[in-house]
DNA sequence: GTAGCAAGTGCAAATCTTTCGCAATTAGCA
DNA sequence: TGCTAATTGCGAAAGATTTGCACTTGCTAC
């Protein structure tokens, strides 16, 4: 029996579209599905957006992909091996900068001790005010 | 001078229609605009959901009302006064718990000094999963 | 290899949420 | 008591995401 591909072995079919929307996602760092659907487009013009949305969600329920949220607006998506830092966006100028997540390991286990609360960091972004915009208020 | 309704006080003309959107946010904590609109309409059946569209922002101009993100989909609004809480939401069961914002002082100090950035840790919630999802998962 | 079947895709339409233009109404001021 | 600009209601528009369905295609069993 030869090595499966990452898709088969959880079970997927393995599609062009479905392997090049995975490669989106890898390549991209947290984007939109339409975001995807253009990235995809430069090797398959005729992939519909709604087949990268259906695409997003069945990756996702099996864990090679993880969605967050970063603005007022939709999801953006990432690969679940990459999400290992927090977002921290800024209302005044939308940057999105980023963090290790071991700075919220204290919070973390805050939440965890006295509240029993398992928290994910990174489904939400941190909001806030960046360094440059705090500045340019004074 | 006779002392001013509040609306007044922020430049606000004094209509009910604006008056019953922030009773409505007040009364009900973290409710989405539809939610709003149909508190209002127990006393004002004709209002417009445009119209609690417009108040919302309005309101949330002048700082009386603050909008968060508890889920996935839009924002929910919260009177300004009593935003003084982080929003635990369990992605499991959907349940929204509350904490203190205290808990998350280090957290806040931490990534002020260490990045500049000026955390607002309401607006969004803090994902995860709660004690009672956590322990149903073993 | 080939046939059969279920999973996946494209397309168009449906939903849902939020925003906008505009004419009618109304609050606050003179 | 009027004037004027802000506010409202209404319908339509704009986006974003989901859905139904007929067609295609990947995988499995023969
Ligand atoms: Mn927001
Ligand atoms: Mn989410
Ligand atoms: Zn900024
Ligand atoms: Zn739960």
């Amino acid at each position: 029996m030869a090595e499966q591909h990452e898709l088969r072995e959880k079970g997927l079919r393995l599609t062009p579209q479905r392997e090049l929307v995975l490669a989106a996602v890898r390549e991209l760092d947290h984007a939109t599905p339409e975001e995807v659907a253009e990235r995809v487009r430069l090797t398959h013009p005729g992939i519909n957006l709604s087949t990268v949305y259906r695409n997003l969600e069945t990756l996702e329920n099996v864990g090679l992909v993880q969605h967050s949220h970063l603005g007022h607006g939709g999801a953006t998506y990432h690969a679940a091996e990459v999400l290992t830092h927090l977002h921290l966006v800024c209302g005044a100028c939308g940057a999105v900068g980023g963090a290790p997540i071991e700075v919220a390991a204290n919070f973390v286990n805050t939440l965890a001790d006295d509240y029993g609360f398992k928290t994910d960091v990174t489904h939400f972004a941190v909001y806030g005010t960046c360094a440059t915009c705090a500045q340019a208020e004074l």
